[in-house]
DNA sequence: CCATCTTTGTGCACGCGTTCACAAAGACAT
DNA sequence: ATGTCTTTGTGAACGCGTGCACAAAGATGG
């Protein structure tokens, strides 16, 4: 994993873990709820709650952003807004493209998470020529040829990936000559970028491997062992 | 090993570490890649490579499912595939029913993934009457009604949940109920389930978020810092 | 049969993340 | 002001995951 380390060991601000970062975004749409509803502050109890984890974990993680609540209180639900949102760099706009337009990078572009974040779709980018011009989630879909163009005209710095398996090299090659420095892979492929560049994957199908795993652990407890070792394959 | 016929369920396999579980498939992945191209083995080093792991990872992770190597040579590539597959659980069949045919149920529906690798869909499921009947990815849509019969009938336990997060809870309860017992949810909220149901997210803003962290923190590496501590607003 | 070479399997140490448990801080009532 | 009560912030212990480095195992060639 190339997350590039700090140079500071420094216990504020500056050396927020992994493991903090990805729950973020966890808290922040629990806070976001809540301040729909106009509550004013909130337990770190209640939130932890809401959000699914461990309340000392929640503590500690807002501790490392420095974020301070209010002792017999809790947090200040806003103020905790404002402050994450700042801390995952929400408070700006990021324009992004993505790559590959059919069912699943119709369901991205159609996704409302991303643009009421800060995401902002510049392109719908797809190397189908027929689909070019066909409006997707309204907006009209372009050709791959266009990409440099329009990641430096807009100064995309992070790409959305659902094109197939065999195209998934090239275009983040292409992404990367262009400019972007994060990408978010959807396709089923081990993808290889230089240094400074940030690379996410989600995999669909691995997902359900996983579940499948336990599902099977779960029903081997109670029925037999299917038979433990010996495979009607041997290796040669 | 050879084993033979284990009354026991030994020790070993028992213990499989979940970091390693999350690997697998991207093992087999790979692994299937090689066997395609007749690989006849494989060696560690290579193998991490194409999985982009480290390679004493690698041999670490079969070391716990007891699947062994040949020293001087490597991996047995059909060898390692079928150990992998039993060991996921993938020889044998698992429907799925998927809730939710919008954008991104359709193109789960569509996913090759899935129905590669021992899964497979049972059903597909929303809650728009008007959907009903309508054909996606070959199987009809049908009404959410007829959740409990379907699971019942087809034996299903895994269930894949792309509604709005509004319905998420709800069809979590009702598949739990009809015995479902494990989850892969895609709409943005917590889910909360009993005890011996295993739930996975997927959440797709989450990954972005987290990428524009990455972006944030390597500009401001470059450019000066907007200002860290005292935001604008201070709570009451 | 012996020597050499390759690659596995793993003991060990280290660092990160999680959780507990509690002192410190502040609100609030009297 | 003082005491009580709630909730934060964090020190410390623990467990898991990772990666190094090397001995053991086996292949291969002479």
């Amino acid at each position: 994993m190339a997350t590039g380390r700090s140079h500071r060991p420094a216990t504020r601000g500056r050396g927020i873990p992994e493991a903090t970062v990805a729950r973020l975004p966890l808290y922040l749409r629990a806070l976001t709820a809540l301040s729909e509803r106009s509550v004013p502050t909130v337990s770190s109890e209640e939130l932890a709650a809401a959000a699914g984890v461990n309340s000392a974990k929640l503590r500690k993680d807002f501790s490392y952003l420095g974020s301070y609540g209010t002792r017999g209180v809790g947090y200040d639900v806003e103020y905790l807004v404002y402050q994450i949102s700042r801390e995952l760099g929400l408070t700006q706009d990021w324009p992004v493209v993505i790559v590959g337009i059919g069912n699943l990078g119709a369901a991205l572009a159609n996704y409302g998470g991303f643009a009421s974040r800060g995401f902002r779709v510049a392109a719908l980018l797809d190397a189908d020529a027929s689909l070019a011009g066909r409006l997707v989630a309204g907006l009209p879909v372009r050709h791959i040829d266009e990409l440099e163009s329009i990641v430096e005209d807009n100064q995309v710095s992070i790409g959305v990936i659902a094109t197939p398996a065999g195209a998934a090299q090239e275009v983040t090659d292409r992404l990367v000559a262009a400019g972007v420095t994060s990408i978010l892979n959807f396709a089923p492929t081990v993808l290889s970028v230089p240094d400074g560049v940030d690379v996410r994957k989600v995999d669909l199908s691995i997902e359900l491997q996983i579940l499948a795993f336990h599902e099977q652990r779960k029903a081997g407890e109670d029925r037999q062992e299917p038979d433990g070792d010996v495979p009607a394959v041997m290796p040669a």
